[in-house]
DNA sequence: TCGGCTATTAAGAATTTTTTCATGGCGATC
DNA sequence: GATCGCCATGAAAAAATTCTTAATAGCCGA
């Protein structure tokens, strides 16, 4: 008997991952919820085999989360589910303790491995992810520049890519504007870029690049 | 028996469709895609009940492929299925004749409630978005909302595509900084965005399909 | 252990932006 | 030729952001 979390604001997202789950286990059990809060809760009074966690959930500090989830709960397996966007603050999250790492670009069947991979308690990440280690390991090349973010920083940086304001932000994280400003002021210094368009055009350089990514066109 | 298309970059939520589809449908075929390529050689060789299709597929044009679609096919019944964030597109796809928009953060009945009506010929709209439908009522061509824009307008909005902010567009056009600044407010309001992010995504939409053909950037 | 470094936080002042409202100009229309 | 709608313009008030400056905490190498 296996016991699931899986945490998706898509429910769509959350009825595929179900089916591949009953596919592949005879006899399990499955929580699904939509936001960082439910997982908490979930999370705090029952025991999961796994947790298959979306990390960009809307009105979710998902670094946060994680932090108290493993504060709480430090054993506890986490796979991420992750766009290719969102690549470039992988190695934030391994740091944090999560197992996996799997893009929802992949198969069916490279999900079913990542599941089954990290539920035998080993670390996995996506093929694509290998070359994000290895640019890291080399300490140079573009990416390195988004490993300088801090994690708090890479936070900050996603929610001003999506087009919130400081205001905004503060209010999401629970912070003062003055913050979320110095964050923002110093992330735009330390990747060299001088305002919000240009660091969305120089994100998007990545993702054009396939820098960050697995498979961007097949 | 019904045949369906499914075209979606994430295996993950085309496995969750197909599953919605066979708990719906009794008697069904499905075929499924990742992107626009063959969304197109499917379409040439075969006939759809319907055909459910994310728009931002990577390295699809997703507007050239609707109007091949159309021009080939005009009877095709077409669900986009899309995240809130391209919402505010829909009407430049409602205008080449899909059928109804579905938010991926509906829920699953809301989704089966998608198909189902657009089935049947009828037009289908996520709750959220009957503002936009009412906002095409009063309409105009996708080309025309660049159009609306009044010469200075779209010269202000050249320069805040350039990263440039409202007292270095007044500078440069030696302007009151509140001259431009009411300007940049009724840029955002007339294209339908809500900040620069926004407007520099909105902008690349019409870069990358070439349906802009009004010029934005001199 | 100490001192230097960085991350995170934020109060308060200075600055910029947004919002609101009002004005004059210009062309279309009736 | 009066009125209407739209454009461009900004003054003034309100809101948001940036610019200091600095406190606290954790980490790391000497």
């Amino acid at each position: 008997m296996k016991k699931f979390l899986i945490a998706d604001s898509h429910s769509i997202v959350r009825t595929g991952i179900t089916y591949l789950l009953k596919e592949e286990f005879l006899n399990i059990e499955i929580d699904a919820c939509s936001n960082g809060n439910t997982v908490w809760e979930k999370i705090k009074t029952n025991s999961y085999d796994l947790a298959i966690l979306d990390i960009n959930m809307p009105g979710t500090d998902s670094i946060n989360l994680l932090q108290n989830i493993f504060a709480f709960c430090p054993d506890l397996k986490i796979l991420i589910l992750t766009t290719s966007r969102e690549e470039i603050y992988a190695r934030i999250y391994l740091q944090l303790g999560v197992k996996g790492f799997i893009n929802k670009d992949a198969d069916d069947a490279e999900i079913r491995k990542a599941i089954i991979t990290t539920l035998n308690n080993k670390k996995y990440l996506s093929p694509g992810m290998h070359v994000i280690q290895r640019l890291e390991a080399t300490k140079r090349g573009p990416l390195s520049l988004f490993n300088r973010l801090s994690p708090r920083e890479l936070e900050v940086m996603t929610h001003l890519l999506e087009g919130k304001n400081v205001s905004q932000i503060a209010n999401l994280l629970c912070a003062h504007t003055s913050t979320i400003g110095t964050h923002k002021a110093k992330i735009l210094q330390k990747l060299g870029v001088t305002n919000i368009i240009e660091l969305k055009e120089f994100t998007q350089l990545f993702n054009h690049t396939g820098l960050g990514t697995t498979k961007l066109v097949s």
